[in-house]
DNA sequence: TCGGTTTATGTAACCCGTTACACATATAGT
DNA sequence: ACTATATGTGTAACGGGTTACATAAACCGA
């Protein structure tokens, strides 16, 4: 490959002349410059990002580290951050945690010495306090991570509320609920959104809430022990789409029919919950701009380190499918 | 950060005894080992990775070429990939293609420019001419791209044929194809495993052949226009499991029941055909297997340039679930 | 005791850019 | 005509490692 003082040499300057055209900046004469283009042009020269990074201290790398690619939430977050990193002319870094603490720690250690310039991270585990000392800009996604980390996250709570609250629209009258991990914050909002809308109703029994891990079988088994335990339910806000599926599967599991018998509504608003029988109604997260936000916030901290903490939430929106139907009891005509 | 100089003036020494210590190479006293080693630990010191890329022209990184990641063929894919590579110690970058050769060219080129070590690619726009040019290791995964490229692919003919033989043995008499895009070279070969399995019969039409795109739309329709002609198939091969999902919609729609009046067989094995109902018989392909070796065999080619072209080609294995069945007209008893 | 290895360590060049600084010429203002 | 400023270009230090080469002491067999 070419270097910089193959170009110099050929268009007869010198190396500090030929950065110059190459950054756009200091004084060079529109002569020098053309001799410069066409050597470079010539050679087919490339810069080397690598000696450039040494100096600079920069990488323009971003990492997104998320629990894990397989779940179905992540490919759309990956895409957005991708997509927006290589508009910014970043290159994008892919590492999967597992919810293992000393999984990100190992990756950040790695990617320091790589001179990586920022992350956008999906975490419940990782030390809020080891965050903060991280000495690069780090944005929490989809989770709250620490108080004062910057964040792009959903209103968990009111979507949730109003999923439970589009449930009662649709004639239920009992309704339950599959909760995700409490130890991730979204699950908890979204758990406390559920009981915003259903504390005081006279029906309503802590037995209603069933616990689940962000997995598939999990919701499966929680649907169906909480349908034998209490056959009389009608309605149930599942954590997320994911788990939503599981419960799909658990009611028909308990030959119990979705939505005849049973409505049931999730959260996310992944492509999955479109290509169930039947459709999974859903509060739809707007997953590709929360992702792309994060990234830009990101950049933009990377890029000048001047603004403070920054805390976004944006507003989740009722796809309404086929898991969910009007009752024959509904008291709206 | 610290850096080696500020390590070798506190264990006393030269920046070189201290690089050897770093690499375990050349002679180094045990004492001043010690002392070294000391020193790192106090000032938590972690070698430049930059300096060390720039020195040697490489950078431990490698890439995966997707067309997305959105779709749910890849997430599997790329996590073995990212598993391999971290275990060796490589950084995993993820590029969306969108099947675009400009954007190939355009990451390659990027790449390269941070001394990016190997690529693993799924790609069938991206020419096999420009490829054997690129001066790193190139690796084709599930779609072949040249024949003198390496390459970790599927036996796509094979498993197509035994999908089409299942659907007989369970009493299929009229079988329909939705292929694939035909420049994929993975979708030409089910489509030729399919002819295999069919050619010879008498009722075969080639009309019973739907091409569409590897996506759930293009297959809903598909499988509609396919019903819609042939309202006499019983018995359905699709390209993929994608579009397997897609062919299980487009005959809700035309409220054909899958598997009583037509079972669907696809290919590929991912986790979206357990979530459907009914669930989607498949060709499973060892998705994780096939990503992992592929960036094994990428690794071994960075790190010892010798061994030439290296073509493996995995089995697929069926999958029974629920949208294959028995008919009463079975033959075997 | 002497030349030949083996062991141990340091100096400096190198990888390839960027940029501070020096220097020279041109243009402008008074 | 004489500074002051703008324009144009080169030299060399720098970022943080690695390693070829030089040097020197210790060890070894004859």
């Amino acid at each position: 490959m070419a270097t910089i003082k193959d170009v110099a040499r050929l268009a007869e300057v010198s190396v500090a002349t030929v950065s110059r055209v190459l950054n756009g900046n200091g004084y060079v004469h529109k002569e020098t410059k053309d001799r410069v283009a066409k050597a470079i042009q010539q050679l087919n020269y490339r810069p080397n990002d690598v000696a450039r990074s040494l100096f600079k201290g920069r990488s323009k790398m971003i990492a997104l580290f998320v629990p894990d690619i397989m779940n179905p939430f992540f490919p759309e977050l990956a895409r957005a951050v991708e997509d927006t990193a290589k508009q910014k002319d970043y290159t994008f870094v892919l590492c999967n945690t597992d919810d293992d603490p000393e999984k990100e720690i190992a990756y950040i250690d790695a990617l320091r010495q790589k001179s990586l310039d920022g992350i956008v991270v999906v975490s419940s585990t990782m030390s809020g306090d080891y965050v903060k000392n991280v000495d690069i800009p780090v944005i929490a996604l989809d989770r709250i991570l620490h108080e004062d980390l910057s964040s792009v996250t959903v209103n968990n709570r009111e979507g949730a509320r109003q999923a439970v609250e589009h449930l009662k629209k649709q004639g239920c009258t009992r309704i339950a609920h599959i909760a995700g991990p409490e130890h991730i914050s979204n699950a908890k909002q979204r758990m406390n959104g559920y009981l915003d809308a259903v504390q005081q109703e006279e029906w309503f029994k802590f037995s209603y809430i069933e616990q689940g891990e962000y997995r598939f079988e999990s919701a499966k088994e929680a649907a169906q022990s909480l349908l034998e335990r209490h056959p009389e339910i009608d309605g149930l806000f599942v954590a997320n789409d994911l788990m939503g599926v599981g419960a799909l599967k658990g009611a028909e599991a308990m030959k119990v029919s979705v939505p005849e018998e049973l409505s049931i509504i999730a959260f996310d608003g992944i492509t999955l919950g479109e290509t169930t029988t039947p459709t999974l109604t859903t509060m739809a997260q707007p997953i590709y701009t929360i992702g792309s936000r994060a990234a830009e916030m990101l950049i933009q901290q990377i890029e000048q380190a001047d603004q403070g903490t920054q805390v976004e939430e944006f507003e989740v929106e009722l796809i309404e499918r086929e898991s969910t139907k009007r009752r024959q009891n509904d008291d709206e005509t």
